[in-house]
DNA sequence: ACTAGAGTATTTTTT
DNA sequence: ATACTCTAGT
């Protein structure tokens, strides 16, 4: 078995007699959070206190002290990077791979798991599919047409947003609220909701929440197999345990509270005790029966850092847990290894602001001598301020700073544009983080529908969504036809599309073009079990055409997605089959980044989480921005404290530098606005602070329009909350509509026009090429034929250092970084 | 069946 | 402003 096998190496790994090593180097803190294995715990952990440390230590733990098989602990996250990390980390500890760890994995794929095995009791077929976000947009919207409404009127995304919040609550259509079910259709929600589900279940089909709710529901309904459960989970673990949402946590209690006393409970030995685990080893065979009637959770988490109420996270989960386990162990993690004092002293006082938290404060032992304030800078506009944080980055650079540990972490998307048009001009590498992902690329989903359509004929919505594509003259009226003939007979489209071609039902054109696709079909469903998986999905995307149609579509992208299309089969090899790779696909959306390239990275503040960064920007600090307006008006004070704990998680991503910025004029939806400096940055204390000085290497040119004006040279920020010019920011927080700092309110308006063609800094390139040019010629000659993501094919007209001016061949001249450029033949 | 033009929305994101 | 979606017209 080889459960056991991980828990022999974890036997070994131990070293000596004594303390095993991998204990010895925890505070007495993260160690009693390893140590309390009976009962339930709760481990507060602060940022960069050790968090993953502690659990991935504590499964170690364990598994060597032979409490429980490798089999028997159930570690929850909710990222597949996180459950990555966590394998990687506890197999480094116990000193192997962790194949052994079955019931190690995100919520989603551990429901997965269990509705696999008992689909039957959600009325499904083990081969259900798992639809994703664009799959149930498209179901709604059909069912809101079949019931007759206005699909305008009545939005299919909002109502899948709606069926989602439902799911994340754990309601089912029978539980929702009056109300809720009458704000939707003239009051028929409730009818849609459960119309939903049963269409799901006619496609044989999952939505993301039925992965949760399903099992709750059978766990519910069969108590004897929960019991199984219970004797099988024997640890359970969960990580970020703030961002729970309700139906997570239903599924957490009931498998986690097992019925008092199915049988005596025998004495616990000490958890401590290393030298006596040998004996406490459990004998292989079959899996021993609980011994415990505690329950042995330990969640994870921090309530300082929950950030994600929005989509359904419950805050009070984490807040309540001590009710929800009595007697539970509560350890606070405070002891920061992350961060210079400066920088938690300012987050500390920031989240102080918050009401209703279960209070830790961070503290490090730590003494920098290096230790700087976090630095608070005003821009004029956004354009500025990126510019201004690309010289504090090419200063960082010329110290030899890598590029790798910086980062700007941003409010919301739309402020990282400006970041990338400078940084593109400066020739500085980075990357975005986040953003639109692989697996939800156009041509990717159709691939992977042309795939789910061979493995799962039934999959009506792959069906539709590939029938025409490449255009076959299948048009809508043809689709239509099927559609409705499948539902009337309750029949997949795929088997009514071929008793169709049988008939004279249509004519001749559409019927000879729809028996095309039926008779490639099954012969790809043919070759299933005999062709090698990426083989066959070659002569798929081939033979269908697919690959040809975007080989004859002649935009910028069109080379691009086939070189996606590409990379999709060179990562199913690692798959034993495609419907492996389906499963992984469905569950798994993100596709990893290039960390060998030493780049600044870009991301939200919201995918920052959990990471950390030695110098931290993090610009747009504005009221109506961050905190963002809308959290303000649909969340009330607990969208500011929620928009408070971002603000936190950003400072305390920083490990030694961190950087506020805030401008008094952005472009929100087209226009020019002038804003006021963000609350939170008063919220932060004067002795950890400091307001930076104007940087006066950007200060003289390239501004446009504004070189004329004082606010230039006389900056209003000098080096306290104290000073004048902050106090003029203060001032102007109640007069918000006058503001515009100073007179300028016209000028704001103007550069509205500016646009390209407008007045640029170039002075800071010469330099940049004259340095980068002696160190690295270029792959690229002139003339060369070379790819690039946003602009396509181009001809190289001339090279600077890693700077390229290339003609594209539809987007004109650009100069692009060399990074971001592919050769082509 | 395809394209052009109008209309609309525009925080954050996982699975 | 801009990008994306949907409709209406060809």
């Amino acid at each position: 078995m080889a459960a056991g096998g991980i828990a022999a190496r974890a036997m070994a790994a131990r070293g000596g007699p004594s303390t095993a090593d991998y204990l010895s180097g925890l505070n007495p803190e993260q160690r009693k959070a390893v140590e309390t294995l009976d009962g339930p715990v709760l481990v507060l952990a602060g940022a960069g206190t050790g968090k993953t440390r502690v659990l991935t230590t504590r499964i170690a733990h364990i598994l060597a002290s032979g409490r429980a098989y490798p089999s028997q602990i159930l570690a929850v996250t909710f990222t597949n990077k996180a459950a990555r990390e966590m394998k990687e980390r506890v197999g480094v500890l116990v000193g192997g791979a962790v194949e052994g760890m079955p019931w190690l994995g995100t919520f989603h794929s551990i429901g997965v798991k269990l509705l696999r095995r008992h689909a039957e009791l959600a009325g499904l077929r083990s081969d259900f599919t798992i639809l994703d976000t664009d799959d149930v947009v498209r179901l709604i919207k059909q069912i809101i047409q079949a019931e007759g409404l206005d699909d305008k009127r009545w939005p299919a995304k909002q109502f899948s947003g709606m069926i989602d919040g439902w799911k994340n609550k754990g309601l089912l259509p029978a539980d929702i609220p009056e109300g809720d079910a009458r704000a939707f259709a003239n009051g028929k929600g409730r009818e849609l909701y459960a119309a939903y589900q049963a269409r799901l279940k006619t496609l044989n089909a999952c939505d993301f929440g039925d992965l949760l709710l399903h099992p709750i529901a059978i766990f519910r309904a069969h108590p004897d197999l929960l019991r199984e459960y219970h004797d099988r989970f024997r640890y359970i673990l969960v990580d970020e345990y703030q961002d729970t949402n309700t139906a997570q946590y239903l599924w957490l209690r009931l498998l986690a509270q097992r019925p008092r006393s199915r049988r005596p409970t025998p004495t616990h030995e000490a958890a401590a005790g290393f030298a006596d685990a040998g004996a406490r080893f459990i004998p292989a065979g079959e899996a021993p029966i609980a011994v415990d009637q505690r329950v042995n959770i330990c969640c994870v988490g921090d309530d300082d850092q929950s950030i994600y109420g929005w989509r359904g996270a419950e805050v009070d989960n984490i807040l309540r847990f001590e009710k929800d386990f009595p007697g539970a162990t509560v350890i606070k993690l405070e002891r920061n290894y992350r961060s210079t004092a400066h920088i938690l002293g300012a987050a500390a006082h920031l989240i102080a602001h918050n009401e209703g938290r279960l209070g830790k404060t961070l503290f490090t032992e730590r003494t920098d001598p290096e230790d700087v304030k976090v630095k608070v800078h005003a821009a004029w506009d956004s354009e500025e301020e990126a510019r201004a944080v690309g010289e504090e980055i090419e200063q960082l650079q010329r110290q030899k700073h890598p590029l790798n540990n910086m980062a700007i972490l941003v409010r919301a998307s739309f402020q990282m544009r400006e970041f990338e048009d400078r940084f593109v001009t400066l020739g500085l590498n980075y990357r975005v983080i986040g953003g639109p992902r692989f697996y939800e690329r156009q041509e990717i989903r159709d691939a992977m529908a042309y795939f789910r359509m061979v493995c799962q004929p039934a999959d009506d919505l792959a069906f539709e969504r590939i029938v025409n594509v490449p255009k076959r003259g299948l048009g809508d009226t043809t689709v239509r036809l099927i559609h409705d003939q499948a539902r009337a007979r309750d029949i997949p489209m795929f088997q009514i599309a071929g008793e169709m071609i049988e008939t004279d039902e249509m004519k001749p054109k559409a019927r000879k073009s729809l028996f095309d696709v039926v008779t490639m079909f099954r012969r790809w469903q043919g070759l299933l079990e005999t062709t090698p998986h990426t083989e066959l999905a070659e002569i798929i995307l081939e033979e269908s055409g697919y690959t040809d149609m975007w080989k004859a579509d002649k935009s910028a992208d069109a080379p691009g997605r086939l070189d996606n299309l590409k990379e999709l089969i060179r990562s199913m090899e690692s798959f034993e089959s495609l419907r492996g790779f389906l499963e992984h696909v469905s569950l798994v959306m993100d596709a990893e980044q290039n960390e060998n390239l030493d780049a600044v990275n870009i991301m939200t503040l919201h995918s920052a989480k959990g990471l950390e960064f030695d110098t931290v920007f993090l610009p747009g600090w504005e009221e109506g921005l961050f905190p963002h307006q809308r959290s303000l008006d649909e969340g009330g004070r607990a969208g500011l404290e929620e928009e408070r704990r971002l603000a936190y998680v950003g400072l305390t991503r920083a490990k030694r530098r961190c950087h506020l910025w805030f401008v008094s004029n952005r472009r929100i939806h087209g226009l020019w606005q002038s804003t006021i400096p963000s609350r939170f940055l008063d919220e932060l204390p004067e002795p950890h602070v400091e307001v930076a000085e104007t940087d006066s290497s950007y200060g003289g040119y390239g501004r446009g329009g504004y070189g004329q004006s004082r606010f230039d040279t006389q900056d209003p920020f000098t080096n306290s909350y104290s000073t004048p010019g902050w106090k003029r920011a203060q001032a102007n927080r109640t007069d918000a509509t006058r503001t515009n700092w100073g007179n300028r309110s016209g000028v704001s308006v103007e550069r509205v026009g500016y646009g390209e063609s407008g007045p640029r800094a170039r002075t800071i390139e010469g330099e940049l090429i004259a340095k980068s040019a002696v160190d690295t010629p270029s792959r690229f000659a002139i003339g060369d034929r070379v790819f690039h993501m946003k602009f396509g094919n181009g001809t190289v007209a001339m090279i600077e250092g890693n700077k390229l001016t290339i003609d594209f061949d539809r987007a004109g001249q650009k100069r692009v970084l060399e990074s971001f450029l592919e050769a082509t033949a």
